[in-house]
DNA sequence: GTGAAAGCGCTAACAA
DNA sequence: TTGTTAGCGCTTTCAC
């Protein structure tokens, strides 16, 4: 059926190591046989058998890459992205979405499905820090994201709260007083959601504004929806608002529609930030004023993270101790906030 | 290192063969035998090789799925529902991106990439009749969209013509007589774009309204950007425009904004809709109309005719004549035009 | 430069 | 009901 080493080692007359020799480009091989070997190839339309090779080598060029959903925004940007990354350094990448379901992602890391793969990218929704255990797996790890610290594998974030910090007080500056944030989730201290609401305070204290716990708006999931509906409740509670922090731009896109359902003009009766720097900030109406959390170095550093630890561990070379690898962010200023 | 079944076997001090039977749940092995390998699975923290598995038993349990850019929403939207899917039938999926370029497109097909997936579901999106013969391939594929017919192939469509004579028609029936349509393409009469085009004019027949070329806007992706410069051109044209058909949401979304940007209202001076019913349809100001083309229904029935055909494969079975598969779609009216 | 052969971990046919 | 064993196709020492 396929067409394996052997055969095409026998077409070409010679052994099957000299074929191998050919096929990873090695040198020692004399151009003749070369081209023999290769004609043979040809001819049968050889293909390395991969799982055979992975089997073998202990590498499969697979990468896992865990998230939450692709269909929210952020993720497939996220996803593009590290795709995108690992073709250009010669490897593919394997989805598992874990749904921000605490049990679907601590079983995640424990999965047979995940066994043909070099290693996982890994940003979880729900885990926390009390999950940092489960972290310490067997296998090359590189975890996105602040829910975990100090875990026992590499991790690259972004400084949430600094980027916080920067969006709200960029709607300070343009005059906001009653600035609205949405996105809270109660009883969590390390998320993304937690932190976001710290760099909020922060911006606030350092402006000598008040906290006003009536302008915090909590919600389940970061969609869309929940955005429109804590806007809705915002606005029917009476409490005053000129600015709205939305901890991402699907949240806020949905507090922008209820606001415009509300009859009120962005930016100039409410002006309104997000978080992310989603495509589609750039076209809506108004368009969005957001944070730039640099995926692209996100993913970059996380996929070259990765493939160092993948080496490392099969060259048996002495390990780098884990690391926290630290990106930039960027507030981008546009209609919503002008 | 990593546990064999050789050390489960050992600990447990029963054969090989019994650990694996345990480990595939199969019949005919004692309670009590059962639960002392068990034991000794949990233990050692046993995880089956499935590069070794897939090696001797010819598959993975991976499927691939190649799409553009995971980025676009329709395709985020697709690749959740092929992976949910997939993941309900025990298959983890890799995602290869074509960037929408035939010749990726082309060399997609003969990567060895894919050489430890069992097999592919493929969304071309440049890819010609011209290329039938490439789909000729000696791996289970399933072949989406409608830009190659009577391949060799498995194919799940959706229809086209169709859907998009019943989008443009629910414009006509809202009172639209000056309908712009947004998302050509030139010189293609096989891809999406000239089937939708083609239900646009029939639509058009059928009412008995002149085709006017001035009302056609030619693009070359159908990104969010083009659709809002295509509308933009339009108005600069001085074209009469009463209606909007945008090919897919994003190229809707970029016109609506386009169409807000120069003072016009929606649905008041232009109604519009689009085509996908992405879920930011429904999130928009205002609202998006939009045709629903059934993606969970395309993905099940992508994901289970592609695993028929694995299975059908690996058991040597008489092979069923390769199909056509048709989905259903469904015109959903939001505030954008009503 | 090239060949022979061992074995990666698992499945399944065949034995017992 | 459980054990033995032959490879799946490849990589990789170690000879020649």
């Amino acid at each position: 059926m396929a067409v394996t080493l052997r055969d095409v080692a026998q077409r070409a007359g010679v052994s099957i190591k000299t074929v191998s020799n050919v096929v990873h480009e090695r040198q020692y091989v004399k151009d003749s046989t070369r081209e023999v070997v290769q004609a043979a190839i040809d001819e049968l339309g050889y293909r390395p058998n991969l799982s055979a090779r992975s089997l073998r080598s202990g590498r499969s060029g697979v990468i896992g890459l865990a998230l939450p959903e692709v269909r929210l925004p952020y993720f497939a940007e996220l996803a593009d992205s590290v795709i995108t990354e690992a073709k250009e350094r010669g490897h593919t990448v394997l989805i598992e979405q874990t749904g921000a379901e605490v049990s679907s992602e601590r079983e995640l890391l424990r999965s047979p499905r995940l066994q043909l793969t070099d290693g996982l990218i890994f940003s979880p929704l729900a885990l926390s820090q009390a999950d940092v255990g489960l972290l310490d797996v067997d296998y090359p790890l590189v975890l996105l994201g602040e829910r975990i610290f100090d875990g026992p594998c590499d991790h690259v974030v972004m400084d949430n709260v600094a980027a916080a910090r920067a969006a709200t007080a960029h709607l300070i500056d343009t005059g906001c007083r009653r600035i609205a944030v949405i996105g809270a989730h109660r009883d969590e201290d390390q998320g993304s959601a937690a932190l976001r609401l710290r760099g909020y305070q922060q911006a606030l204290q350092a402006a000598g504004l008040p906290l006003d716990e009536e302008l915090v708006a909590y919600v389940g999931l970061w969609h869309r929806h929940d955005g429109a509906e804590a806007m809705r409740e915002l606005l029917a509670s009476g409490v005053e608002v000129d600015g709205v922090f939305g901890m991402n731009d699907t949240l806020a896109l949905g507090a922008m529609r209820a606001l415009q359902d509300a009859g009120l003009g962005i930016p100039g009766d409410v002006r309104v930030i997000g978080f992310d720097d989603l495509e589609e900030t750039r076209y809506t109406a108004p368009t969005l004023s957001s944070v730039d959390p640099g995926r692209m170095e996100i993913a970059q550093t996380a996929v070259q993270v990765l493939l160092e630890r993948i080496e490392e561990r099969l060259s048996g070379t002495e390990r780098a101790p884990r690391r926290q690898h630290t990106t930039s962010y960027r507030v981008v200023s546009r209609e919503s906030s002008a």
